[in-house]
DNA sequence: AGCCGGAAATGGAACGTTCCAATACCCGCC
DNA sequence: GGCGGGTATTGGAACGTTCCATTTCCGGCT
């Protein structure tokens, strides 16, 4: 087969490119890219030629190139920790809005909660050379998130991190454990145990928002800690582990929501009713503990707000606006709902 | 400012390229590349050099350049219509898993159910040039899958479609909805009501296996559909127009776990117990059906295996293994739990 | 008619890779 | 000691854009 003499052979794999557009329009590719890029200073005429072949090429500029000379994409990349978990889809839908208006794409990730999966998500978004990455509740260590600060503008939502060279965006979790546990003491619990979230991200900060309120309180005595995890699973194991106690705490405050219909359900299969025997608190507020059938207090965060705010951050800092590290940490509300009630009498009485 | 004179400026901003490795293990540019692609035929001590240049450079390849020069991007797009929904959980941690063994990178989007906004993600994924698509359970015309097909291969989960070019992986809803029929129907119920997923993906299908199989037990004068969608909202609305029909029926079968949900907050504040009073059956055997405090009977469908071979369908297409479209379709099963139960005596009696 | 200035249009270089054809190297053998 | 043949290495072109410096165009003014 003797190859096209000279003529290009006007790319037949992928699609039609810039110059395909310039010659059916019979222009230059730099006045094509003009059009593209609605630059003015091109005439009208040659501004509808081009806008013409473009349709009837059915062109779509390759970013990929564009990325490459920009050097910058208008990525963002956002690494999720867990997909199952309802709160997260909030915080997606605050991102994805709030970027969205600023004219950045979004590209979502995440490592199913594994560690080792997460930071290979987070590298697999810096080999995209993302112009930023958002961390939602990541579980990674310190150290990876420093690293990748070193690249680009990193925000890390919803967990408290020592790395000093990230943005921020939390709910105060110190507060908001305060907020369960006043909630619980006011209806006259003593016996308040937490049902911890692990090694998951902010777990060890709501663990010291309990015992502080709970010495606050004056309840310093009768503080209980077990170690659970953010998930349905971690909630269960964890009251299993806190029917073993003796005497019984009168009240769980559980690390999230998840975990908190786990305890639930440890506690039904013991023959404990809620709120009747034991009370329960959950943390995010989801969809899920608004659910009749479950009506969990929980202590409510903001996932769209913080995922708007999170954008916002990390566009002025990839955008220059700024370059000293922001943490801004909102304040979380309570919701009080049918699995919160007095202490039983009884149990009050032996206590 | 004189520039210097000849002297690449070893590239400041970012990051370090092929060539400042290549500078600096004293080969050429090439060697690295080859290095970094891990071909054979580099000697020991090159490779070694190659190497420790990358690490102490704090090397990362540019994706992007050589995704230009290659012209594919082992990148899936895939979008999820819903990221609240947890089914869907399911479904990417499966394409996860299959993506990464395959060697492939993933990422995600969402229109947060609006046609819309599907829609511009899907573009969005076109225009970052993924090498093939993955829709889960899309909102959006089948005009616009067809758009997607000339440009690359796209598999369609969860949805029937009518656009011939895609894959496509689904569950037999006509099947799904058979069970949940005769299920109830083996039960002793015989007016059951259908409350369905509106416009929603997969909604009409599940709709029509409800009257095929209502007709086929000899009940097809018993049949009352109900407009509703696949969200909680939707099936509480159609959990109220239900209430109003009379006689009532003893049992609903609902588009999916979350409108089930909706139904039975429904059915509660009317003051009907389930089941004594209504049975109720989901689909999708969502986490959320499993909940001890909802125990959903529910039609399960593989979401982890959906999305494992919408990988593996979507990567034959994209390594031109095969061309012609393919269409798997999955039987569901029925997962009995305790929201399924006889029809009331008296109400039995009155029909 | 020639000139000038601004607007419009253009060609070439660059972005950081991969790929390929061409070259350099090395070893053993006649 | 030159030659053959394989292995190792290399430079240049290409990918599809943007950006910039230059060139072309055109109308009005002297």
């Amino acid at each position: 087969m003797p190859k096209p003499n000279g003529v290009k052979p006007t790319s037949s794999q992928s699609g039609p490119t810039i110059l395909d557009v310039a010659r059916k329009a019979r222009v230059s590719k730099s006045l094509v890219s003009m059009v593209i890029r609605g630059e003015d200073g091109v005439s009208p005429k040659n501004r509808e030629a081009v806008l013409k072949a473009i349709e009837d090429l059915n062109y779509r500029p390759n970013v990929i190139a564009r990325s490459l000379v920009e050097r910058r994409t208008r990525m963002l990349g956002v690494m999720i920790s867990d997909l199952r978990n309802p709160f997260f889809g909030d915080v997606v839908s605050g991102i994805q809005m709030r970027a969205e208006e600023l004219g950045y794409r979004v590209l979502f990730n995440t490592g199913d909660c594994v560690p080792k999966l997460e930071e290979a998500a987070i590298e697999s978004l810096l080999e995209l050379r993302a112009d930023g990455l958002i961390l939602a509740a990541p579980r990674v260590d310190d150290a990876i998130i420093e690293r990748a600060c070193r690249v680009l503008p990193v925000v890390v939502l919803n967990r408290d991190t020592s790395a000093t060279c990230s943005d921020s965006v939390t709910n105060d979790n110190i507060a908001g454990a305060s907020l369960a546990v006043e909630h619980l003491a006011g209806l006259g619990h003593t016996r308040i145990a937490h049902i911890d979230g692990g090694s998951g991200a902010g777990a060890s900060v709501r663990r010291e928002g309990y015992l502080r309120a709970m010495q606050r309180l004056g309840l310093g005595h009768n503080t209980l800690t077990i170690e659970g995890a953010f998930t349905e699973e971690g909630g269960y194991r964890g009251a299993r582990e806190f029917l073993k106690s003796s005497p019984l705490p009168t009240a769980i405050f559980a690390a999230n929501d998840i975990s908190a219909i786990g305890a639930l359900r440890a506690l039904e299969e013991a023959g404990l009713h809620t709120p009747t025997d034991v009370s329960v608190v959950g943390y995010d507020n989801t969809s899920l503990a608004a659910l009749h059938q479950i009506s969990l207090t929980s202590v409510h965060q903001f996932g769209a707000d913080n995922g708007r705010l999170g954008v916002e951050c990390l566009i002025e800092r990839i955008e220059g606006k700024r370059s000293t590290p922001r943490h801004e940490v909102h304040a979380p509300t309570l919701v009080v709902r049918s699995s919160t009630g007095p202490p039983p009498r009884n149990l009050k009485a032996l206590a």
